[in-house]
RNA sequence: GGUCCCUUCGUCUAUCGGUUAGGACGUCAGGUUUUCAACCUGAAAAGAGGGGUUCGACUCCCCUAGGGACUGCCA
């Protein structure tokens, strides 16, 4: 991948123009000129921790508008922070993506890529757009603070603008070290946000961003710029905490001479009690969701619907959820994200899952449980398929037959009636019809206590599919 | 403080000036299953508040309240 920078400058003005046009345009237009080519979108996770809800909404969101439109899905490591990027964390990230099906063409670091940043830095630089400032970030922080509270917007006063070749000199010899920033036009930017239509960001209400620390470092903008640049990314699909970021990026995008992506900002989620949702929810990872049991097409389809304008169902596979997505069903408001709702809707979809979706499953949680008539017995009685696990043992194993005392002569003639030969599905009501003639029993009281001595539990799957399960040796054996 | 965004049943939402304000999840009731779950049927359940504009406002405008985002040498 290249830098492209020929051209560059008539191309953006021409691109700017379209912009501007666009923007008035009514969304038809735009919408007909965006579905004519195969989309490539990237998502770019920083490897700095476990991927949580609100991530892989991002991340599934991407990809469900790529696939749903035959383009790419790129998996971009934004890992430029080399303090708190780990490989571990990376490792991670792409099993818990893949764990979720979000497959991606492509995926690079951008920690391989350094001297390309170098590169764009230095033509920023050449082009007068980026400038070194010498501020402390205390220094900033007093700056920002006094802004304030004398009720001024605490933006970034350009002061490094007017420092002379001396003040440089001058200030480098004091062993100060330059950070640099991007010079913003002033001018009001524009584009066409997919979920949020027209929208406009002043520059000259904003800081010009700081683009290379310090000690040389890049921050996210610049890198995330070009790298969108050099994969032809066309369309950037993120949270709307980065609204106000796209005013500067949109300047940098048509700086380096490329086209500026299309932008989609969704409404951030909120937790259940409608506050932010950081700490709790924020933390509330997908491994751990993974390790409760909670299905992965669960968390898919639970994030892909969410403050949509579909109805939150399960559905079996992403396919599915690709051909329904849509920016235009997407609502403006922040959803709340109730990790109750996202269990029972779990619960709908193991309790239609079929015996192939969870063979593999089911026979390491017991080798037993690893059979159709099992499963189909029991799933509808499991919130998450590991909860087959425990109806495997009442079955197959062991299980602590439960027989009051003024039960016992019912038991024992319970055992006497039982149907002869192998059990069938349709021996459970031969067996009950027969002892309902033999002791004159009925209703509950004909009917719990052998389902009480056979699986020590007064709940449970059907007893018409669970008693051929249990086999007859074992049913004799309960009784007996 | 400033900028931007948002507000319809508990929740996710439909409505794009005229509707008995619809659906889904959840809740409750009934049915069914001789249990629970599942399933079927039904019910309760909403326009944040206040001003306008209009014959008529959930819908358009303003104010207030509440919520969210941004305002970083985080992403």
């Amino acid at each position: 991948m290249v830098v492209k920078q020929n051209n560059s400058k008539n191309v953006a003005e021409a691109l700017g123009f379209c912009r501007d046009m666009m923007s008035k345009a009514p969304f038809p237009a735009l919408e007909g000129l965006t579905a004519m080519t195969a989309p490539i979108v990237r998502f770019a996770p920083s490897p700095t921790g476990r991927l949580h809800v609100g991530n892989v909404r991002t991340a599934l969101v991407n990809w469900l508008f790529a696939r749903g439109q035959g383009g790419k899905f790129i998996l971009r490591i934004d890992d430029t922070d080399l303090e708190r990027s780990t490989k571990e964390n990376e490792e991670v990230l792409k099993a818990d993506l893949a764990w979720l099906g979000l497959t991606w063409e492509d995926t690079f670091n951008q920690s391989d890529r350094f001297g390309i940043y170098d590169t764009a830095a230095d033509k920023l630089r050449a082009m007068g757009l980026l400038y070194p400032a010498y501020e402390t970030a205390d220094e900033l922080d007093v700056k920002r603070k006094i802004a304030q509270s004398r009720g001024r917007p605490p933006v970034y006063d350009r002061a490094a603008l007017s420092l002379t070749d001396a003040d440089r000199a001058k200030l480098e010899a004091e062993g100060r070290k330059a950070h640099w920033r991007f010079k913003l036009s002033g001018n009001r930017v524009e584009w066409n946000d997919l979920v949020r239509g027209p929208q406009s960001i002043d520059t000259s209400s904003v800081s010009d961003p700081v683009l290379i620390r310090e000690d040389g470092s890049y921050l996210y903008t610049l890198p995330s710029v070009i790298d969108d640049i050099e994969a032809s990314i066309t369309h950037v699909v993120r949270g709307e905490d980065h609204v106000t970021n796209s005013g500067a990026q949109i300047e940098i995008f048509m700086a380096l001479g490329g086209k500026a992506p299309e932008m989609a900002h969704m409404p951030l989620l909120v937790g259940a009690d409608g506050s932010a949702l950081s700490k709790r929810i924020g933390s509330l990872s997908i491994g751990e969701l993974r390790e409760n049991g909670i299905e992965a097409m669960a968390i898919s389809s639970h994030l892909a619907k969410l403050g949509t304008s579909d109805n939150i169902e399960p559905r079996s596979s992403l396919a599915e959820l690709a051909e329904e997505f849509s920016f235009s069903k997407i609502g403006r408001a922040p959803a709340r994200f109730d990790e109750a709702d996202l269990d029972s809707l779990n619960a709908a979809l193991v309790h239609g899952m079929t015996y192939e979706a969870v063979k593999d499953r089911l026979a390491a949680l017991d080798p037993r449980a690893d059979n159709e008539a099992f499963w189909l017995a029991v799933r509808e009685n499991c919130a998450r398929v590991s909860s087959a696990k425990p109806w495997a043992e009442i079955i197959y194993g062991k299980a602590a037959p439960d027989v009051a005392d003024e039960d016992r002569d019912f038991i024992a003639a319970a055992a006497a009636h039982l149907p002869a030969g192998e059990l069938t599905p349709a021996s459970w009501s031969e067996w009950t019809s027969a002892l309902k003639a033999a002791t004159g029993r009925k209703g509950k009281t004909l009917f719990m206590p052998l389902r009480k001595a056979l699986t020590g539990l007064e709940h449970g799957p059907d007893m018409g599919a669970v008693l051929p399960l249990i086999g007859r040796a074992r049913v004799l054996e309960r009784l007996g």
